[in-house]
DNA sequence: CCTCCTTGACTACAAATGTAATCTGTTATT
DNA sequence: AATAACAGATTACATTTGTAGTCAAGGAGG
């Protein structure tokens, strides 16, 4: 296996929260991750774990007070697991993707709207 | 950690050979994964694990000839992967996805007008 | 009948992941 | 100063996943 660099589904939840508000000290991040029973060394796990894969990285300039960040953008995360995920389950048809997602979930007028919207401008 | 009955990345090509066409044996699937370079003693590591995931089982009447079958249906495991993954990456925004689905990929006019009605109907 | 090939079963093993506990150094408190 | 409380580093360990090798049993060929 070749050296991974991807975010796990755990991994996600940090990320989520250090794309909302970067430079964060562990605990902070502690805080803002919902409703998890993790501990505050599991959540320290992830954190190293994603300093090791070069997604954060630490500024360390306020010792005993690490403020975390994201290295990588969220967007461009977001398409590459958008486009590894479309690829594996849906041979990248996005009308395989779409079809099986109506099945599973409810659109308000507005989110039609605003889906055909983004489409059209495709 | 508990028990798993996720169907992993490599997983899911055994999937999709065996709901194109349920009832192969295995030297059959091994023939219709594409382009992979995986040694028949791998593919028969993930049928074997598949098949104790209770994803798939073998017709074992004629012996020395397993026929395997998926026991889940394509769609219900998609729907299910869907879901996790749109909560996973995007809260559940199904405009989010499509953002960011919309940034990597070209849509024809066809799909365009596809996928509408789709929305449309949903 | 004995040998070889095919098919299926069992074993292997490193990397990734989920989930922490412990140890150590520093800061704040009495 | 002694100690408690926290932050960061190191270590742990069972599962899952990717990737396969080896072994055993049953048929095919000579």
């Amino acid at each position: 296996m070749k050296k991974n660099t991807n975010i796990s589904e755990a991994e996600w939840k940090i990320m989520k929260v250090l794309w909302e508000e970067p430079m964060l000290t562990l605990k902070q991040i502690t805080e803002r991750i919902e409703d998890s029973d993790w501990s505050y060394t599991t959540i320290r796990t992830m954190v190293g774990r994603l300093a090791e894969k070069g997604v954060i990285s630490a500024d360390k300039s306020t010792p005993n007070n690490f403020k975390y960040y994201p290295m990588l953008q969220e967007d461009e995360c977001k398409r590459n697991v958008v486009k590894k995920f479309m690829s594996r389950v849906f041979d990248d048809s996005i009308l395989g993707f779409v079809a099986s997602f109506s099945k599973g979930a409810e659109l308000s007028d507005e989110e039609k709207k605003e889906l055909i919207k983004i489409i059209d401008k495709m």
